[in-house]
DNA sequence: ATGGTGGGTAGCCCA
């Protein structure tokens, strides 16, 4: 197998100040070329540059937020910004993309975090199940025109297939795993031929979780879900080598819900 | 498994 050239990690930090030591370790440990982090929760002006700046990601997009959501790429290879999608129409901070220059240059990389949903999976009675949906259509709409080499990575919010979660059958009406997020997100992986790296790598049925609930009842029981994603527009996808879930950040002390993913490639 | 645990931030919203 081909070694990479090109590595990039995803990861929804749920706060990048208050975790920011653990975020230096991951870069120390696992040195990915881009880090592409979600739920940053801050605004761009309190981002925490200066970790970042010591270990050589010297080139970063940060599309914050005071408070909430909020997504920064990060890298030691130069980019450039070139969107900020507001596919919820709402103004959060949700996206940002950007073109990698340099070495593994050309690539786009769309860092995405789609809408949780709420608690109640009925657009009627719960708007944000509504305004998720909405967002996955107007992607489906966008990624109908990608004509370029281009990555999506980050937070989908949504476990597709049945063993993406620890019990199908009894997460079917739990936003994340209901028929119409799955269907809705079908659309969008068929409207540019995606490729789901984290199934080209590691194929179904095998256990392929990113995220644990903070709720020790289900922690304890390995109680995961697939909410965390990559995805390749096929050329691309061709040249992945090789895709790691660094599960082990789950365990460190006062960790994020989720974990990150990582994918290289033989560019 | 029908509760619970974390964030940001300053009375709740969000995950």
């Amino acid at each position: 197998m081909a070694s990479p050239t090109f590595t990039v990690a995803t990861w929804n930090i749920n706060s990048v100040r208050l975790r920011i030591d653990q975020v230096e370790r991951f870069l120390t440990e696992q040195a990915p070329d881009v880090l592409c982090l979600q739920e940053i929760k801050t605004a761009e002006a309190l981002f925490p540059h200066d970790m970042f700046e010591r270990l050589g990601y010297t080139h970063r997009a940060v599309h914050g937020q005071k408070g909430y959501h909020g997504v920064a790429t990060v890298s030691r290879l130069p980019l450039r910004e070139v969107s900020r999608h507001d596919w919820q129409a709402n103004r959060e901070a949700r996206h940002v993309g950007v073109e990698v220059l340099g070495a593994g240059g050309g690539v786009i990389l769309e860092n995405v975090y789609i809408p949780a949903g709420g608690d109640i999976p009925d657009a009627q009675a719960n708007p944000k199940f509504g305004q998720k949906l909405a967002f996955l259509e107007r992607m489906t709409r966008w990624a109908e025109a990608v004509d370029r080499p281009t990555l999506i990575v980050g937070d989908f919010n949504i476990a597709p297939l049945d063993c993406d979660v620890y019990d199908h059958k009894a997460l079917l009406k739990v936003v994340s795993h209901t028929p119409q997020e799955v269907a809705a997100l079908k659309a969008l992986g068929d409207a540019h031929g995606w490729v789901d790296l984290g199934r080209k790598h590691i194929p179904a049925p095998e256990r392929n979780y990113s995220w644990w609930s903070y709720r020790s009842y289900w922690r304890e029981k390995d109680q995961g879900r697939r909410l965390d994603h990559m995805w390749a527009s096929p050329a691309l996808a061709a040249q992945s080598v090789s895709h790691t879930i660094v599960e082990e950040t789950r365990r460190w002390e006062q960790p994020s819900d989720h974990v990150p993913l990582m994918t290289g490639f033989a560019l």
